[in-house]
DNA sequence: CGGAATAGACAATCTCCTTGACCATATAGA
DNA sequence: TCTATATGGTCAAGGAGATTGTCTATTCCG
């Protein structure tokens, strides 16, 4: 492979992946959501299907369970998520979105597929579905860090 | 465009630039810088051509010029970077690389070459190409944020 | 030449994350 | 069963990195 490849492809990545957040975080505030910074996104993607405890968001989010307790903390003030009694151990509590919770996490959605439709208009639907192909052969497949 | 493919590709970006992030990053470790931060790379980026003031750096990094300022406060002091009189105003400085400010320059370019390369054990030569050309075509070409 | 704008640094503050200490509950071993 | 140890979570204190506000030196423009 050459250098020039090589060393093309990584400020290509991060540009875009930039640029994306960028756009999602956008339309997440132009929906109404204003108080939600896109670090907690990544705790929605978490949270979403059936709530976690404590210790399985930081796992996710990569901090530790303090950070994750904070965040939760924040999440409890404004309305998002509800701490519950864990059903398996006392000592836990499951972590759950509120209907506001759900709704951003439909907001979210939203932004994100309204910041990916420039793509096709600009690849159209074919070259998009080997973007995606390729890009799901490269990309690990664990969680979700966040990078901002 | 269907839900399913617009969903699927933010979550697959977003993945592979963590993971190219923390891969270059290991790198840089690697080899033997261990005193920097993913984030100190993106300034070395706007400095290596020709240096830059602070100001100039700051628009590049998307922070304040005090941001900027003590970013290369702590460059200075860990020999990266030198402040030098600047040659058209007296008021501004010019940050440039020290030696071992390009020598940790040629080490991340050596740690993102290295970061790429199961890429192409993945995609093969023709279809890293087709990649590279299809993220030309979506990345915006500006200068390139931190995102950690 | 004189007033407004700009480059940069200092200080104080804020946000988010970390480490360390602590309690409640769970689990394993004698 | 009883006890020792491990685990889930929070509280408190501190650190890293950013921000806003203030200030000086210099430049630009009338």
């Amino acid at each position: 492979m050459t250098d020039d490849l090589a060393l093309s492809l990584p400020p290509l990545v991060l540009g875009l992946a930039a640029d994306l957040v960028r756009r999602i975080d956008d339309g997440v505030r132009r929906r109404g959501f204003e108080d939600l910074r896109p670090a907690h996104g990544y705790a929605f993607v978490r949270l979403a299907p059936d709530g976690a405890s404590v210790g399985e968001l930081a796992e996710h989010l990569d901090v530790t369970k303090q950070a994750a307790s904070q965040l939760v903390e924040e999440l409890v003030g404004k309305g998002y998520v509800e701490r519950h009694p864990h059903p398996a151990d006392a000592r836990a509590r499951l972590i759950v979105l509120t209907e506001r919770g759900w709704a951003c996490t439909r907001a979210a959605d939203e932004a994100a597929a309204e910041a990916v439709r420039p793509w096709e208009a600009e690849l159209g639907p074919q070259r998009l579905r080997e973007l995606r192909d390729t890009l799901a052969r490269l990309a690990p497949s664990g969680r979700l860090r966040p990078m901002w």
